[in-house]
DNA sequence: CAGACTGCCTGACAATGTCAGGTTCACCGA
DNA sequence: TCGGTGAACCTGACATTGTCAGGCAGTCTG
């Protein structure tokens, strides 16, 4: 199909230009420059400016997907419950801080009057089910999930915001997950001595 | 001041445009018949629409400042470390959710290419530095604080962004807190039996 | 009273997202 | 072979945007 091979092609150009110039910040006339057309020619692909943003969502919750599933695959849950809570953790977070405006576009409410479309969001729903399957598999209850995607989506807000391509925040990590699976599954975690630090 | 008063009024309206539409999502024309006049005229007071988001920014970091001094006035924080701990973070909460445009504008890197002046970011500078003071007294190093500082700012983007005016991660804010002091002051805070629920 | 300053105006500009209406060309049934 | 259909792209035009340049009334200052 050259078709969808078109929208791809745009979907991929306008991820580039808006890594280059921020989320969503290219002319629909650049954008269609770079993919060889005029900027009325897009319109026969996309109904307007925001269904390529929805396009782009996504294509970025379809590669959250990719990701987690790719994380969670060399783990066990039931013989390595912390370590497969540990790596999904760390996916995630690698995931979003490598791609900063990927990022803000996923889970910040930050492009004017954008709403995901029912299809894209469903897919949004499945990848944050996927992601939490390993808390949930602990017994983990709702109050004790949305703890823990607090801290994730801090962690990865303060680095991308804070101190981007650095990793002041993602030193932190270690202590991050240790202290929430202490909180959140004092059996499995029992409180340790009494050090904080880890090499 | 004539003017000192035209401008705050400029300000004031911006904010109430962007609640109302989303940050800087409005037009000058808009803006100018808010406050009566031709959009053009604005720019006799900013010389440019950033610069109108610039006194945004300075005017919720001021507000923040003043909310943090309010919140720890009542705490003594050598006699009360944890109380004062608590106190602040809450009122933080409480300052980003109740405002989430504002919260946009201060906390996420959101609107292309604005950068806050150099006079504007000392008074966030000011405003941050109070806001952890009470982690400072109790000797909680850089790791701590970012630590901290990234559960606060999880609680607040995930309230606003997945539960807007609800409560969903508010309620989760008294675990939340128990836990990084257990954490980062496990002298003050020595854990107790083994329970996490909490009234 | 002359001149400057203040506060607002009008006019115009380029850039933007988007609509309406071509034109070219491959393909397909009769 | 002809007529029709649809895909892929075009040009032209529109209202809306942020912003610049310059003008005009009033107040203040010398």
């Amino acid at each position: 199909m050259r078709r969808q091979e078109t929208i791809d092609e745009i979907v991929a150009e306008a991820w580039e230009l808006s890594r280059a110039n921020g989320l969503a910040n290219f002319s629909m006339r650049e954008l269609g420059t770079r993919v060889g057309m005029r900027a009325q020619s897009l319109y026969s692909y996309f109904g307007s400016k925001l269904e390529i943003c929805d396009a782009m969502f996504l294509d970025g919750n379809r590669r959250l997907l990719e990701t987690m599933r790719a994380e969670t695959d060399g783990f066990d849950i039931t013989a390595d419950p912390t370590g497969t809570i540990e790596a999904t953790a760390r996916g995630f977070l690698r995931f979003c801080t490598s791609d900063p405006v990927r990022y803000q576009l996923l889970f910040q409410r930050t492009i004017p009057d954008f709403v995901p479309s029912p299809d894209s969001f469903a897919v949004a729903q499945e990848a944050f089910d996927l992601a939490i399957a390993p808390l949930r598999a602990q017994g983990i209850d709702d109050q004790g999930v949305d703890l823990f995607t607090a801290v994730l989506a801090g962690l990865a807000a303060q680095q991308i915001s804070n101190d981007p391509g650095g990793d002041r925040w993602e030193r932190v990590i270690p202590s991050a997950i240790t202290m929430l699976l202490r909180e959140l599954c004092p059996n499995l975690y029992p409180t340790p001595p009494s050090t904080r630090s880890q090499p």
